[in-house]
DNA sequence: AGCCTGCTTTGGTATGACCAAACTAGACTC
DNA sequence: GAGTCTAGTTTGGTCATACCAAAGCAGGCT
């Protein structure tokens, strides 16, 4: 069953591949929902029949979804379907992300825009952190503190502070952009040595910014956040001579 | 010739599969340099020969390359290898972007973090714009008033004015962002009808922009940003209705 | 009930073949 | 001799078939 119309022999090959054709109908079922989210694909002999296509081109229309992000595709498994997040998003431009960031002033580049977003996002958050905004912040600073001799502990709490002022917003772009940028900011931080002074010179930042958000100064609170990221970036490139 | 060493029959797949391993072998070879910048890949019978391994394997390498943006691959020519850049990084991800925007506020959450951006990029301009920034801003200005009658043409020379922001700093990845926000935002902004008047006011929302970053005023001209920017929204859910 | 064994399913790969568009070079015309 | 036409040669796209090995399953054995 299900012959459909396709004609069997070598297809007369118009202008367009038949694989992006089945890569436009299966992302079709797929954002429509009757390929449903965590579900696996039908077995590629089965799509086969179904379309009317060779298994060659079956293949490469999943294979596309793959790279794609629509589709998780284990080494010998069924392809399972993904709905489209912001991180997933984020994951498929990874690698592309990793070459731009070995050229020239990469990594500065990309620690700029993040400068830049942060610091809108601290001015953000000292004109309108609640109460709730305002109490996860001193949770995450004491973690801070705690942490200081724990290098491991620190630099997880580290983010997890500055991950607050993604959160804020409740805008759901925001914390996948956070993570994007420690992911592919991570290399160049990962080798750095962290001492427990510098942890500490870390959380007198993170105390000042805090400090500012909470007497309401969205200048202070952008310039202490300014002075923090540049101080890392500082300690960055000493770790590495220049780069 | 080039038998190399790779076993003939049909490779005892171990755990990995030989696609993903000839991916990242060209890979290489494109970010290396040894495959140049808009050279085509060889053919791929070639590739077979060369590295041992089947036509199948070749074209899912070569499509996980496409899809990755690393080499254009048009219907039916030999895919050219493309250095990636922040704009072809951003095209990976175009498809998944389309889908997050029609999930409840995708269009929304998106524009918030333009808006997010834009501020502190307006900001920024009102403390560190040179001569030739503000020379850049004016004949954008002029340019607008001139385009108020002519509804495409005063489109055109409002992106200009607005792209200008992305370009002062001099950060390489802020234009490529630029172009990704009205790339992903245009369908909703192409349908809105734009009268004289629309344009009008929205040539005076640039001007009190334009006017707060000659006074030096960072607070003004991001205040009066955000009201340009909420004022569009506004416009763009009138037009829609409800999004 | 739990473990073992063998058959079936399924993705990964290899081959070989054919089509049609693109490319190339030689023949032909002016 | 420059330009054009044409036949043969690439080359990407597709199909069909076959085999491997891991995963999944089911029936049988302990």
């Amino acid at each position: 069953m299900t012959d459909a119309s396709a004609p069997k022999t070598a297809s007369p090959q118009t202008d367009k591949r038949a694989a992006d054709d089945l890569f436009r109908i299966l992302e079709r079922k797929i954002s429509s929902g009757e390929l449903e989210e965590g579900a696996p694909l039908p077995p590629e002999r089965e799509i086969v029949q179904t379309y009317g296509v060779s298994r060659t081109v079956v293949r490469e229309a999943v294979l596309a979804l793959s790279n794609k992000g629509l589709v998780e595709a284990k080494p010998r498994f069924r392809p399972i379907v993904r709905k489209p997040s912001a991180d997933t998003a984020l994951e498929t431009i990874e690698s592309l992300v990793r070459r731009l960031l070995v050229q020239p002033n990469g990594v500065k580049n990309l620690f700029d825009t993040r400068i830049l977003v942060e610091a809108a996002l601290v001015r953000e958050a000292a004109v309108k952190a609640n109460k709730s905004d305002i109490a996860n912040l001193k949770t995450a600073l004491d973690a801070n503190l705690e942490a200081i001799s724990d290098n491991d502990a620190f630099y997880r709490s580290d983010m997890a502070f500055h991950a607050i002022f993604f959160d804020i917003s409740g805008n759901p772009l925001l914390p996948a952009i956070h993570r994007a940028y420690t992911a592919w900011l991570a290399p160049q931080w990962k080798q750095m040595p962290r001492m427990a002074d510098r942890n500490r010179t870390n959380y007198d930042s993170h105390k000042a910014i805090f400090d500012a958000i909470l007497m309401r100064d969205p200048d202070a609170a952008e310039a202490a956040l300014r002075r923090h990221m540049t101080d890392a970036w500082t300690q960055v490139q000493m770790t590495f001579g220049d780069i």
